[in-house]
DNA sequence: TCTTAAGCGAGACGGTACGTCGCGTCTTGGC
DNA sequence: GCCAAGACGCGACGTACCGTCTCGCTTAAGA
């Protein structure tokens, strides 16, 4: 086995990081989470970590972008209020209850004092998983039950924008019938 | 000027930490606000900080309670979409423009990775912001233009979401319009 | 117990740096002392010695001149001769043999290649003794043994300089024959 | 210009390295001289210099025995006193003010914490320029202007070991009548 | 009136983590 | 087979804050 060369940095090393970065966030929380330590449950230099990534959100961002950004993707029933209502509720369970919603939460949580982790976080993920989010209103306009003239962007916002306020401002549960009623706002 | 009696803190150096922790956070960001720093600018010794609050969090707390809170209270017009549009509009700007926001988007941060803090929060803020939030509606309940059997609490969660979604998530500017439209949605 | 105060540092936590700071030395050698080792070994904070001394051969010069400098006061027995032989005799043990001449040895050498810890170690160590090389010479002018006007720092080099030169540059060994002959050449 | 080919080490890399010792030697001083330094300077890879030196003052000793060694040999006038008192004067100005002295000086003191060292500075060195230090000894002997039975290292080390101990303990400087109050006590 | 105890500014203390530098080892592709 | 390049694990650097502590002061209540 070896150890870096010119040709490129280690992929073990990278992926060893990553991991670590990932578990020890959930077992020990943002605040507690620290370079040295990922170095160390990695079995990595400390100066290897910062050679790749200038902070502990850049690694975060990398992890988070890697194993999780698939998950959030409507199904495709045919039925837009039930595409939307399982959509939703999916991304409640995300938000509050996955690991990698709490790798998204302490990714967010930062980016509000840090424009540049914001930008960084919208180009790899949020801008990505809002047209994921405005798949099933797509496919009803395609099909001739949606007019299409519909503001999408502000659509989506009412629809999505309720559960992240839920999750991440007021902690308030996610129940099935409270998705249900924000679906049927959609017939506007 | 005194320093110090047996009876009772001295509220100057209270005044003087709150105010500090405020500039700082705003001239310098959450992540470089420093309890050290806070003492120093506030010309408090170390020790009187931890005397009276236990983490930086607290301090933003207190400060953001005594400083803020009241801001937030709807207008009342006798016209709901109205008063509800110049809420909105009020409540996009506090959450991106203020120094006010910048602390409630710290504590909202910083809640993400800590329960006790959340809890805090909604208890002496969220709350009872709520509770103004749905002013105009129980207004218009009482006028007879709303229906009794309203649920309150999601109408108010369709209104004010998307807008804390926006400042908090993606970033997206709230305009005119975007309020105009998440108003019309009252309707239902 | 307590650690440190407004008035003053903390005397324990001194001695716990110097006597470390030797002992390491003689364990494993100037170039394997570290500050960081120095402080582990003491108990004692890193920053503390940092507050402190501003390099390791500070703390050592400090060390140094503690425990160490009286050591080498010629005898007075009345006959100049006997007097060199023993004093260059115990010169010669001291800079080859004892853990302090090992910390001399030490700083001479960063000496070489640092100015300050030159002046530093001359003024607190060297002049002075100097002046106790010379102290039977100078009893020996009381006495009516020696010229007055013999260069009494040149006498004293060519007594002292050759032992230092084979003791830190030649590493041959100081035998009593040695020294013997040394002494003899006082008579001129 | 090539580098590397399968029939031995490249004489160019080596006159790089030994080149950017001195230099950064005399630039920045013992401490701040580094491996990473020398090759970097030298446009020569790490591993090159590890390849065929163990420490950096391996490389000190082959760049000393290259390029000074031969500068401190006596001159021969016939005249005993004369020619000592021309190559002490010589030795003082090569030890405190040659860039090669500058190296003597960096690798003596380091040997004073590197046995090994020291051993490989006297076969190198100092065995050798012993050797031309007592060469006017020898001449005077033959011409019998000195009796043979003289122990002669013990008055090499008379007449040498006040200048080093000047030079490498005291700082004093080593002036002309110095050195030739100093001579003159070769006639005993 | 005089003691006395609480809050104060100051700052040293034992710690942890920071981000950087240099160590000595390694692997690679080119010559 | 040596070379330039450079990533790697490692360990120490010197700094910044952490939260705790002791100190001498000021002050006002109560003995």
């Amino acid at each position: 086995m070896h150890h870096g060369n010119r040709h490129g940095r280690s992929e073990e090393a990278r992926r060893s990081v990553l991991e670590a970065a990932d578990d020890l966030l959930v077992e020990r929380g943002f605040a507690k989470l620290t370079i040295e330590g990922i170095a160390q449950r990695a079995g990595v230099a400390k100066q290897t970590v910062y050679r790749w990534w200038s902070s502990k959100t850049e690694i975060l961002l990398e992890a988070f972008v890697e194993d999780a950004a698939e998950e959030l993707t409507p199904p495709d029933t045919g039925d837009l209020e039930r595409d939307y209502r399982e959509h939703l509720r999916r991304l409640a369970r995300f938000l509050t209850e996955s690991d990698a919603g709490a790798v998204f939460r302490a990714l967010t949580a930062e980016a509000q004092h840090d424009p540049a982790l914001a930008a960084r976080l919208r180009a790899v993920h949020l801008d990505r998983q809002r047209e994921r989010d405005r798949l099933p209103l797509e496919r009803a306009i395609e099909r001739g039950g949606l007019s299409a003239g519909a503001d999408l962007d502000a659509l989506v916002d009412r629809l999505v924008g309720p559960i992240y306020y839920r999750a991440l401002v007021t902690g308030q549960e996610v129940t099935d019938g409270y998705v249900a009623e924000l679906v049927r706002t959609i017939r506007v």
